[in-house]
DNA sequence: ATCCGTATGAAACAGTTGTTTGAACGTCCG
DNA sequence: CGGACGTTCAAACAACTGTTTCATACGGAT
């Protein structure tokens, strides 16, 4: 009767009250992740919350409403713990560096960013309405953010020139077959070596890309003339 | 009473009886790219094959059942319509450049491929049973011709080195990304310009990679210590 | 204390799902 | 002809899903 009238009952509430709402979400954004929208239920996330079952649709309005709240959950947190823009100032390469680093440590982070990674990735791979809101508040930041750094590494004036999107593009998808394909890996038994780390990872990937610009370069400007690139 | 003894009642039929089994495995293939396993129904799946809606479990079992033998039949398709592996005597840069163009025709190909590199993507999202199948009759073997060709490459002499792996899982990111992330490049207005073919794609990647590959090879022998940042 | 709006609880509802059933159909072989 | 066999069919089943319902508990303002 009361709540017909409004089926999300509020946006947000009182910061102190922590309690169901929070709880869901969390939960929620766990339960999606390692098993999709679809594969989840309401039951198990409802439990693993220790709430009740008509919970969900009483602050939520619908399973639908839960999930993009818990997608704009771990995108803040993501965002966050894992700010992909260096400080004003600092050079191409190193701000490459930085990039790739909050990329991976977004990709394969441990704790809650675990689960930000691949309720991305699911999204990516079969969208849902949520995904628009995706690209928009998450991705296409970050990808201008990546676009500008490769434009000043090949010396493009222009960040949306069609050579700097496939470079970022290689970037990218360097990055996501650690979170992608990790089950794939693990089974060919090509996953990381024990020892590496997340860190040592992105040092392979930038410097891989570093390279693989700066080469493009040099075989570009090497029929006119010695023209190097630094 | 018959059926209870024999689930699947026959690997293969004779070849010319090309009636119900084929067009479910083709239609089940198609729902099950894009709606994936769980979300396919075997309604629909029966319903765009024309055929009753009680023979996937007389023929196949049950659904996952159909759901490995799609998976099957797309990767057969796959490996004959586009082999990774160069003729004999190929040179390594030739050969890593048929591996990507291969590669790149299963994620993006037209018609019946179509669906089968999705059903790939979905699988090491999110993996069933089928993966190690898949990864062993599939991936593995085209993992080794691409090791071998970097190994090459790179002057390594063993193939399963690990810089070698890192620059594999490089090459596959790079190409992957066009198919996991297809929806959030055109929404981010990245996606490849409208004349741009699967082959133009497939050669930047492997400009790319070589010009990766040997810049770091001269980077490395630049400085004999080992060039390494941080 | 009483009232009222918010929140939680247990149970039920309605729809969809994969799967099963038992009958009908066609075809081959005796 | 007449069973036997492999296959198809329409209908039903049982389980599970998201969602709703209505009753109850809580907490502050009157």
């Amino acid at each position: 009767m009361v709540r017909a009238a409004k089926p999300i009952p509020t946006p947000e509430r009182t910061p102190d009250e922590a309690g169901t709402r929070l709880r869901l979400v969390e939960a929620a954004g766990e339960v999606f992740a390692d098993r999709g929208f679809r594969d989840a239920t309401v039951r198990e996330i409802c439990a693993a919350a220790g709430v009740n079952l008509a919970s969900v649709n009483y602050h939520f309005g619908d399973k639908q409403g839960l999930y993009v709240a818990s997608l704009r959950y771990s995108m803040a947190a993501a965002r966050d713990l894992h700010p992909v823009e260096a400080p004003a100032g600092t050079d191409a390469r190193e701000r490459l560096r930085h990039f790739v680093h909050a990329l991976m440590r977004r990709m394969l982070g441990e704790g809650r960013p675990a689960w930000h990674a691949k309720l991305m990735a699911r999204e990516m791979v079969d969208p849902t309405d949520a995904l628009e809101t995706v690209v928009e508040e998450m991705i296409r930041p970050a990808f201008g953010v990546l676009a500008r750094t490769i434009a000043d590494l090949m010396g493009e004036r222009s960040a949306r020139s069609e050579s700097v999107k496939l470079a970022c593009h290689g970037v990218i998808g360097q990055c996501l077959v650690y979170r992608h394909c990790m089950p794939v890996l693990r089974l060919l038994g090509t996953q990381p070596a024990t020892g590496t780390t997340t860190a040592d990872l992105a040092d392979h990937i930038a410097g891989f890309t570093l390279a693989a610009i700066e080469g493009m370069a040099r075989r570009g400007a090497a029929t006119p003339g010695g023209g190097r690139r630094r």
